[in-house]
DNA sequence: GGAAGCTGTGAATGATGCTTCACTTCTTCC
DNA sequence: GGAAGAAGTGAAGCATCATTCACAGCTTCC
């Protein structure tokens, strides 16, 4: 008998698929999804097509994990960011001022994330992240109502429309070519995200 | 020689070729963009999938015929509101209003207008209407920021945001069932479009 | 060394759905 | 009525890709 997996055969697999997640994730951030084939993939990792299927499935479930990782990672940062020091309307702010940062510097990534053509199974995935930012975004809006520092309101709706309005404006400047006006970009989005929670003007 | 078009010969045709945009955009409505193939979209109209091919070049071009058609009724309703009498806070009010109103009156088609997955052809489409959005925003928060009505802002700004975040808050609503809850929605939401705007609270 | 069995391969398979085309049906006009 | 030609048909053609599979190459362990 000779079907144990020897631990160092156990690792070469797990970096294996670490390394196909990988180099997906780079090609979907290059040539987005719908032209992520599932050979090309599998060409950027080094490794036949069929191969994929060791490791996924299906071609929807690599996409899905790969959407997971990436956008696991911001959500976990703006909950850092939402969730650490500072009252609420900071917090607010240094949040959007984050995520929007993040995905200017990734842009090819961020615009996958947020608004690329995709396969359903994606797009079932990028609704319920958008669901978890709206998520964070509207504790802290809640907790700046109790506290005072914002005026009564929806909570949900405007958690909703953070997340839409930083989408939106950020589309634009994500599908073009870097401008430079990264900086004003980022304060007039900060300052539109603490009119929409009604903070007052600093 | 029998080759010349009589004027009833025409009308017949245009007439045929309406029908099919107006099937077409049933379709979409009820099924999605994904669902709507050819052939259900030509079963739809009464004829043959050979014949979609006698009004349009592509399935793309009768695609992006409907989302047109349906998303510059859209365009030119918010632009009547938003050019129409009163001041500028209450114009966009009232936009935001009719907008939302708009589409949760006819949630199968806002939804394909807005958000449901389509060819690149179509999403091209949404991307040019989105801007025509913006831009109908743009205006009146400028002439909000000039008559003072509203506080400086960059207002591409909050005209992207408006539209995002519109967008993002009917997104759930359009997706689910009618929830009997549209009024206080629409009261949520046109709030929050006025401090978006940085409009002060009545 | 060598049997057993797992991993890797990439061409073949299969499914989907747009598009074409040979053919039929309808309209025009003498 | 009938010739000429357009519109309408729908099944076949075709392209695109995800997925499979028979086979080759490796690793394990006696």
């Amino acid at each position: 008998m000779a079907y144990r997996k020897t631990p160092a055969e156990i690792r070469r697999l797990t970096t294996a698929k670490e390394r196909l997640v990988a180099r997906a994730t780079e090609v979907v951030a290059e040539v987005g999804w719908s032209q992520a084939s599932v050979t090309a993939v599998a060409d950027a990792a080094g490794i036949a097509a069929g191969s994929v299927y060791q490791h996924f499935p299906s071609k929807a479930a690599l996409a899905v994990e790969v959407f997971r990782r990436a956008a696991g990672r911001e959500v976990e940062v703006l909950g850092e960011v939402l969730h650490g020091p500072g009252g609420p309307v900071e917090r607010l702010s240094r949040g959007v001022e984050v995520f929007a940062r993040r995905a200017l510097e990734n842009r090819g990534l961020a615009y996958a994330l947020l608004a690329a053509p995709a396969e359903p199974a994606v797009g079932a995935e990028r609704l319920a992240f958008r669901r978890r930012y709206r998520a964070l975004f509207a504790e802290v809006v809640r907790e700046g109502v109790e506290s005072g520092a914002l005026p009564a309101q929806n909570g949900e709706i405007t958690a909703a429309a953070l997340t839409g309005a930083i989408g939106e404006v950020l589309v634009d400047p994500l599908g073009g070519p870097e401008d430079g006006a990264a900086e004003a970009l980022l304060a007039d989005l900060t300052a539109m995200a603490l009119r929409c929670a009604g903070a007052p003007t600093a």
